[in-house]
DNA sequence: TTTAATTTCGTGTGCGCACACGGATTTTTT
DNA sequence: AAAAAATCCGTGTGCGCACACGAAATTAAA
């Protein structure tokens, strides 16, 4: 159970200390024989490397950097946390972490703090593929010099990347439809709303909607209920309004329960609606935990919320790298994080941390 | 930026890094004027005393005992699994950690593993308070060797102990009334089943019926329900069957959905009666994820588990252990976990780990 | 074979801290 | 005032590893 050191290696394979040291960080200099004598050793005894000792002894400091949308709201505010807190927890071993922050809405803005960040040579990155126009040149750069790049709440298939942090989207979606399926009876009418921005952001959407439908179509045990999906830009407010009157109806007597899901974190839209109509009769289910859908959990006009564990993707996202950078472990390639239901009466314990 | 060393603050303070030291840790032979000094220049300076360097110099191991039940289902192995990826983390600064198992159904073994634990004289501990007849007792001991220790799962208000990590109970006999407030209509009829076991672990029972019946007979929004309690002994198998024909009926035909709150992990025995009667117009609602729990929920006889994050309370123990002992920061005195709703389309996310 | 060029390897130093040891200073006793 | 005791403090060593430097061994060139 004592711990192998280097120069019980050293000792057993009949070098010095520095010897087995270059060849456990090939870095040559070493004849091919004594090589493979000590690397026979170091299996024979099992040696890890002791990461606290190894972390003083070398001077040089592991840089990350993360790239991220700026914290204009509570959920992109809580990745920024996750990957700070885990910092926190590493930063002794001499890992410094440099964030880049884009505007949500500003392609270029992305595109040049992604070259800020490529010039700068980190060690590892984070970051989340919100512009995917263009965006597989501006990563092969990153290969091209050899830095891993950990995605995080998106997934971007491009091959290279060295693991994803974030949901599975589509399950998140027939989550979603079982839960209207339990609040909405049977032959009751439900609406997907699809709030679109002109603006980027929507890649999500479409893998939710399918999870949702896939719910009904493929399932069982699911119940009948008549869906029908409503494609809409979320900039046009009055667009969506007359929508929801026209498919609701204004008549607050019928005591059908309908439901509506909304596939991302612009719920909130649909409830300012909802709760100025005085509507009650409507079961809603979204996105993510900001201020606006918050409160709307709180005073019922929103029923459920899916989360996404925004402060987790961040800390893991970090995590992962410093495993596979610095404690040079296997890491997992997708980290699906777990889909989570938030109501009014659990939410609390989602909010910090 | 550069970090600030022991020998920086002795150069300052006009002393010697020996100095330094000793006032660091308090272990005296030391002046009270210079003490005074080099505490100034500490402050002055921010003095953070570098972890990795520290659990390198000093070659004494930190050792942290848990006290569990034997890992006999998936439930309980969760907790030990938190544990040691925890300690997976945290062993190279010089963290032990041993086990100390007891079963479930067996008190004095219980105190038995207990005594064992506390003779061990370990640095802090882990542990859940199953039995509590005594148990202050027991406790004290280790309060006056000054061994701080954490409860883990269930809360034990002693007054001494450093930190818990779990569920809220009440909180979570809340989020099970809002699930079948939604799923059974008013007017419907609710069962809450108790199955009690006469050989303890009943302890979280009383608070999730407590939150159960309070949400409905204080939200505003509540729905109107039939509520009935039902308490029998978990062994008593034909009697659990009665009650059930009895209060929901053998007639399949009616279409109004009951609902049942089963206030601990032996939902299943519930589930197992209604899948065999083959009932379908009953919401059923329990705790944990046990095996037999995850089938019943996969086939739709269980419709929603809550979840305790097993594995995380165990890593969140030794970490909090790890924190206030090693790391020497403040903890938080009561770390409630969240209160997970788990349903077959996201139950795969919550499995591994 | 001798010398030069290469390859291979051992030694030494220091990262920041913990702690043992003994020396210096101050206080108490004679 | 000198000696003894108690208090205070500085120096040195090592934890396990990374890396620089230069020496030794080997190979290539003369």
């Amino acid at each position: 159970m004592t711990k192998v050191t280097i120069s019980d290696i050293a000792e057993r394979a009949g070098v010095s200390a520095g010897t087995v040291d270059r060849v456990i960080h090939n870095r040559g200099e070493v004849s091919k024989k004594t090589r493979e004598k000590v690397l026979e050793v170091i299996k024979e005894l099992k040696y890890e490397p002791d990461i606290v000792a190894s972390s003083l002894a070398s001077r040089k400091t592991v840089r990350f950097a993360a790239l991220l949308p700026e914290g204009s709201n509570l959920f992109w505010n809580k990745p920024a946390e996750g990957l700070n807190a885990a910092w926190n927890e590493i930063k002794a071993f001499g890992v410094s972490l440099e964030e880049f922050r884009f505007s949500y809405y500003d392609k270029d803005g992305f595109f040049q703090q992604l070259n800020a960040l490529t010039e700068s040579k980190p060690d590892g990155v984070v970051l989340t593929p919100v512009f995917t126009d263009g965006l597989n040149e501006s990563l092969k750069k990153l290969s091209e010099s050899g830095i891993p790049y950990v995605f995080i709440n998106t997934q971007w298939e491009n091959g290279e990347y060295l693991a994803f942090v974030g949901q599975d989207s589509k399950q998140s979606g027939k989550v979603a439809a079982r839960l209207l399926d339990y609040c909405v009876a049977d032959g009751g009418q439900i609406f997907i709303f699809n709030l679109i921005s002109e603006r980027g952001g929507n890649s999500h959407i479409i893998s939710r909607e399918r999870g949702f439908i896939e719910y009904f179509s493929y399932d069982q045990e699911a119940g009948q209920k008549n869906i029908l999906t409503i494609h809409v830009n979320a900039q046009h407010k009055e667009e969506i309004e007359n929508l929801l009157y026209r498919h609701l109806g204004t008549n607050q007597n019928k005591k059908d329960i309908r439901g509506v899901f909304v596939t991302n974190s612009r719920v909130y839209q649909i409830a300012d609606i909802l709760e100025k109509e005085e509507y009650s009769n409507v079961r809603l289910v979204g996105y993510d935990l900001l201020e606006q859908n918050i409160r709307h959990l709180r005073n019922n006009t929103i029923n459920f919320l899916i989360g996404q564990k925004p402060f987790e993707q961040g800390y893991n996202s970090v995590m992962t790298l410093f495993n596979a950078i610095v404690r040079k472990k296997e890491v997992p390639k997708n980290k699906f994080l777990p889909i989570d239901i938030i109501t009014k009466e659990n939410i609390d314990f989602y909010l910090n941390l």
